[in-house]
DNA sequence: TGTATATCGATAAAGATATATCGATATAAC
DNA sequence: GTTATATCGATATATCTTTATCGATATACA
């Protein structure tokens, strides 16, 4: 399996279109004013909403309102999501009470650890098999991150998010999605340090 | 000023190559073998390391000690980067804390909050001034996302790292580099919606 | 009613990224 | 020494993504 692509630059863009018709109060809206909002290309943004939505119309744009509703839709935010964490520690911790992804219309269903407060890792099968959990969410260490992640795959999960640096082996039809932090800061740092140049 | 673009797919990918060496113990390493192990294609491994390190030997690979170093050379791990940090909330904390980002030789220099244990922002400008701080990591909420992003610009920030939901306005000679963990989740939410189908 | 203009949607072109193919070469096996 | 093979590097092709251009249309305004 080579890794999961997608060729899909428009599901990034997606999210960040509806935060901003959120903000709007307005009942129409012009793909140039979003270009605007959001420093992108009108063009690019006309195209988007053209493959999701039905259409604007000259010297009007969008409705706001359905265009919102067609973007949620296509993103599954009318779906509940649920998912499992597991690795307690700051990181895991943060996303757990993390208010931001209410808006996806996601269930954090149980967060496990192998001590402390929260569920033990001898539930995690019986919890998952309950109830459909969709995606697991991996902040352990380096160590036990492949452990996790397979223990996932068995109980049926298909989406991994994965906060460790390692990684993973799933079989094909498990997708990954890794955040790796440091990875990600580090493409900042050659960006930065290459732009006096 | 059009969204920051650096149509450098590959920068993402070298971090990964660095952790996967940093595992070898033997002298010599195949591009086959990185691919294998990162689920990527051969040829573009090949391709990627051809653009940084000096090449390889054909049957035999790369030294990985060389091409080690050739990469962290490039993504400049060898230099200092000095970052601060505002908003002391979960997601900044667990930042502030991460052990992963040593590697980078990064020094978070400074954490701000406007209450706690942490620096007040009255004392923004003068440690940012004092310091060469090359990065801002900004973890406060939407509300006050763009007035502690215009602080940093102010005091000669050139490399924003932003988590939260604001689409920040910068002048042109000032990167950001959104990290929304909500829109994040979102694309792998669409992404095994869509998997079955 | 006619004209100006902002915007849309479609088509075409350009740019960036990933993959396929193949000859050349360094080692290993015979 | 000769042959087989894993691997490299270069070139060519395919695919994905973004940007440019332009005619069509809905409103505003004279």
């Amino acid at each position: 399996m080579l890794q999961n692509k997608t060729y899909e630059a428009i599901f990034s863009r997606i999210p960040v279109y509806i935060e901003c018709l959120n903000g709007i109060k307005e009942e129409y809206i012009s793909a140039t004013t979003i270009a605007n909002a959001l420093n992108l290309g009108e063009v690019q943004v006309r195209k988007d909403l053209a493959k999701i939505s039905y259409g604007g119309k000259p010297k009007i744009g969008y409705e706001v309102k359905l265009l919102l509703d067609d973007l949620k839709k296509y993103m599954g935010y009318n779906i509940l999501t649920k998912a499992v964490i597991v690795g307690m520690g700051r990181i895991g911790e943060a996303l757990y009470y993390y208010k931001g992804f209410r808006k996806l219309n996601l269930e954090i269903v149980s967060a496990f650890d192998i001590n402390g407060k929260y569920k033990d890792l001898s539930e995690f099968d019986s919890i998952c098999s309950n109830n459909e959990i969709k995606i697991g969410i991996i902040t352990v260490p380096q160590e036990s991150a492949q452990d996790i992640c397979d223990l996932m795959v068995k109980t049926g999960i298909k989406a991994i998010w994965n906060f460790s640096s390692t990684s993973l082996k799933v079989p094909s039809d498990v997708i990954v999605k890794n955040e790796n932090m440091a990875n990600s800061l580090s493409i900042l740092i050659k960006l930065v340090n290459d732009s006096g140049k």
